[in-house]
DNA sequence: TCCATTCTTGTCATGAGTGACAGGATTGGA
DNA sequence: TCCAATCCTGTCACTCATGACAAGAATGGA
């Protein structure tokens, strides 16, 4: 070995340029010039770095996906004993409320309109919440079956999902507060583990 | 005059042109050469109808926005007398369920990431949803104020909407049912008016 | 028949984006 | 000092999408 590897810095850089062109003008209009441009590299030492075009999305693809999960997955450091509640608060207002990561998130979501694999990878990335609420659940005695609080999580999942998209919206204002109130109710109306109170099922009878 | 006029005939014909090509590779992708050969016109032919590549995609919107709106309009009649559940049910079922309409929507979702003007068009749309909804719950009494009817009723389309995304998703095999169940208990949750009953607000603390 | 209007065809120039590559510069170690 | 690995620069050819336009065909009415 002789000269000393810029590769990963240079990838590095060359990513977050890729990125930042993509908040601009969205992944399908971001080019490899763009890219050169914006990160200051000529584009032949972005080609010589980061390969050809398809490399380069499917490098930004894991990065996008990577720092989600990561998003995903600190979740939990809030004190320590968390309730249910606590995580549908934090869902709210912490999950999807990054700009940068929403942005692109977005792009990822469009992606999978066309592209199985990255319905796979978000398929995955939402069950994994979808799982961290039905232990929490679980936790707190909530429910009275594994199929019910799967209902509810999912439920209370694609609440947090539609509120995003209506909020960025700006649908009526601000409404942020009334999907998460109406994320608790749902949490409030599950079934106590053992009592008898009613199921949703008996009481949309 | 002298030849007779096939413009209407001509846009119509490419527009659907236009539109399954939309569907196949989204609109970014799609140039219009292949909306020509998709049509079976020459290149030429289309750009004398239907002018440049910026004015093709207006009118593809108006159309597309049209299409939805019109979706929506539709979802009144069914017998006469409607309940809200009645609408939520038609909300689930109906609504964003035709595969073609689906996609061109998430195309019209997409272009307001980076639009001002579609978001103000996908708003308003979505607003005449929520205001066809408020306005049943309160033929129903449903709702202690109007504040309260649309908390629940961006609630609800939140919900719809997040469903709607999920389900393409695949996640958890299908999970409809419990979000219609779940919207269904947020009608069922609301005050009665006049009534005594738990207000959401009351009951969340 | 002639003509104005409308439709249709084919072709061209231009620009953007991409992949490829030749050749030079840098630098740590033998 | 020399070498080999690595990094960097500039340039070229190719493809593709677009906009523009010249020239011709069809057709209903004067």
């Amino acid at each position: 070995m002789a000269r000393p590897q810029m590769g990963d810095e240079r990838r590095e850089q060359i990513l977050a340029a890729f990125e930042t062109c993509v908040m601009r003008a969205g992944l399908a209009k971001t080019t490899l010039t763009d890219v050169a441009s914006e990160s200051g590299l000529p584009r032949s030492l972005v080609r010589y770095h980061i390969g050809n075009r398809a490399e380069m999305v499917d490098l930004l693809i894991d990065r996008m996906v990577e720092r989600a999960e990561d998003g995903v997955a600190r979740l939990r450091p809030k004190g320590r004993a968390m309730t249910t509640h606590d995580l549908v608060d934090v869902l709210f207002t912490n999950t999807f409320t990054n700009d940068v990561t929403n942005t692109v998130v977005n792009e990822l979501w469009y992606l999978a309109e066309r592209d199985h694999n990255m319905r796979d990878r978000l398929r995955a990335m939402y069950g994994r919440i979808t799982r961290m609420l039905t232990t929490q659940m679980e936790k707190d005695g909530l429910g009275s079956s594994p199929q019910a609080r799967r209902d509810t999580a999912y439920a209370i999942l694609s609440l947090t999902y539609g509120n995003e998209a209506f909020q960025f919206l700006g649908l009526q204002g601000g409404r942020r507060a009334a999907a998460l109130a109406a994320a608790r109710t749902l949490v409030d109306t599950m079934t106590t583990e053992g009592t008898g109170t009613k199921t949703k099922k008996e009481k949309q009878k």
